[in-house]
DNA sequence: ACAACCATGTAAGTAGTTACATGATTTA
DNA sequence: TAAATCATGTAACTACTTACATGGTTGT
C-alpha cells in the first residue's frame, strides 16, 4: 500500500490539489509508482478521513480547487511506514511470459513488437537522462539529494537493462547469435548514468 | 492479462492439475508472473469454458484430482496473444518511494529493511544461479532453450541490480560515499550470468 | 459561440490477496 | 489415531482500471 505513503511525500515537497499531484505524478515519484486521478482524489479522502491531511478550498472562488496539506500525524505515519518490514513484490513481467510462450509455441511475429518496445524504453531513458541532467549535475549533494538520484539512477539501469534484454531477444528471435559489443563498459550503477 | 496465457504455456509444456501447476508456478514461469492457487483454480475454471483446455478426472479414484490439457484453440489463442501490442505496465516499486520518502522525512531506521532485503535478493539470486547452472550448461542450445535461458538470465540481472541499487542507498544512509569497487566487470548481460 | 483545458468526481468492472472450508490420503 | 499433506474450492475484500459525468475558466 504505496500510493497514500507516495502522496504524503509528494505533499510534503509542495501542499498541492488533487490534479497539481496527478500531473507531478507523471514525471517524478510517479515513475515508480503511477496513479490516475481517480485513484489519487479516492485516495486524498482517505487521507483526510484519517487525520493525515487536511485541505482548504482555494481562495480566489472561481471553481471548487482544494489544496491539500500534511498534518504532524499524517508525517508520523509516514516515517513509520518508511521503517516496515515488508518482503518484496514478486515480479510481473509481460514480456517475459511471452518470451517464454514463444520458446513453446513459437516462431511468431513477436519480433515487431519487441522493436517497438525498445523504442518506448529509450523514450523513458531519454526523459530520465534530461531530469539528471536539469537536476543532479552538482558535485556536492545533499543526503536527500543523493537519495534522490540513486531512484533516478535505478530508473535508468531499469530501462537500460531492459532495453538489453529485448535486444538479446530480438537477436535469438532472428537467428543471429547475440554477442557482447567490444569496448564498451557494462552498465555499472556509473556507468548507467553516463550519457 | 498474462495469468491465463502464462497457465497455457505451463500446460502445453505438460498437462497437470491445479496444485501441480501452483507448485510449478513457484519455481519457473511464475518467476516472473506468480500466482496463488485460489487465483489458478478460478482461471482454469475460466479457461475450462472458453473451450481453451479441457479437464478430465484422475484414473485412480480417490479424491477428486483434475488433469487440464489445452485444446488447439486455446493453442491459437496463445499464438495470437504473445503477437499483441500492448505498452509495458508502469514501475511499481515500493522501495524506491521509501527511499523518496526518506529523502523528504529521514533519517529513519530504513536501513535494517535494506540489509534484510539484501539477503532475501542473494537466495533469489543463488535460486536462479542453481537452475542455470541445471539448466543452461550444455553449448547447442536450441531457439527455444535460449529464450528460456534469457528469461532466466534477466531473472539474474533483475536481482543483480536490485543488490547493487540496495547497497548503493545503504551507503547514502551511512553517510560513506559509495565507490564501486575496482576489477570487476559491470553487469551486462553476459557478465550476469557469471558465477 | 466553441474548443480546450482545469478540476473534481461517480460507476462498474477486473485482478489479486487473505482468510477460511472441506474432505481424502499418507505418514508417524 | 493424530498430524501432515494433497487437492479443490468459497467468500470477502482491496487496489487498480476504464469509462463516463459535470461544471467552471480561458483562449480564439
Amino acid at each position: 500500500m504505496s500510493l497514500p505513503h507516495a502522496l504524503l511525500t509528494s505533499l510534503l515537497e509542495r501542499p498541492s490539489s488533487g490534479l497539481e499531484l496527478a500531473n507531478r505524478f507523471d514525471k517524478s515519484i510517479g515513475f515508480f509508482w503511477n496513479a490516475s486521478h481517480q485513484q489519487i482524489y479516492r485516495e486524498l479522502a482517505r487521507l483526510e478521513q484519517s487525520k493525515w491531511v487536511v485541505s482548504s478550498p482555494v481562495e480566489d472562488g472561481r471553481g471548487r480547487k482544494r489544496i491539500y496539506r500534511v498534518l504532524p500525524a499524517g508525517k508520523r505515519a509516514l516515517q513509520r511506514w518508511i521503517e516496515e518490514v515488508s518482503d518484496p513484490r514478486p515480479l510481473r513481467d509481460e514480456m517475459m511470459v511471452r518470451l517464454r510462450a514463444e520458446a513453446v509455441v513459437g516462431p511468431t511475429k513477436l519480433g515487431r513488437e519487441l522493436e517497438r518496445r525498445v523504442a518506448l524504453h529509450h523514450q523513458k531513458l531519454a526523459t530520465y537522462r534530461a531530469i539528471e541532467a536539469r537536476d543532479f549535475t552538482g558535485k556536492t549533494a545533499s543526503r536527500s539529494e543523493q537519495l534522490q538520484h540513486l531512484v533516478l539512477r535505478t530508473g535508468i539501469l531499469h530501462e537500460t537493462m531492459y532495453i538489453e534484454v529485448t535486444l538479446a531477444a530480438l537477436a535469438i528471435l532472428e537467428g543471429e547469435p547475440h554477442r557482447a559489443r567490444r569496448g564498451r563498459p557494462g552498465h555499472s550503477l556509473r556507468a548507467a548514468s553516463r550519457r
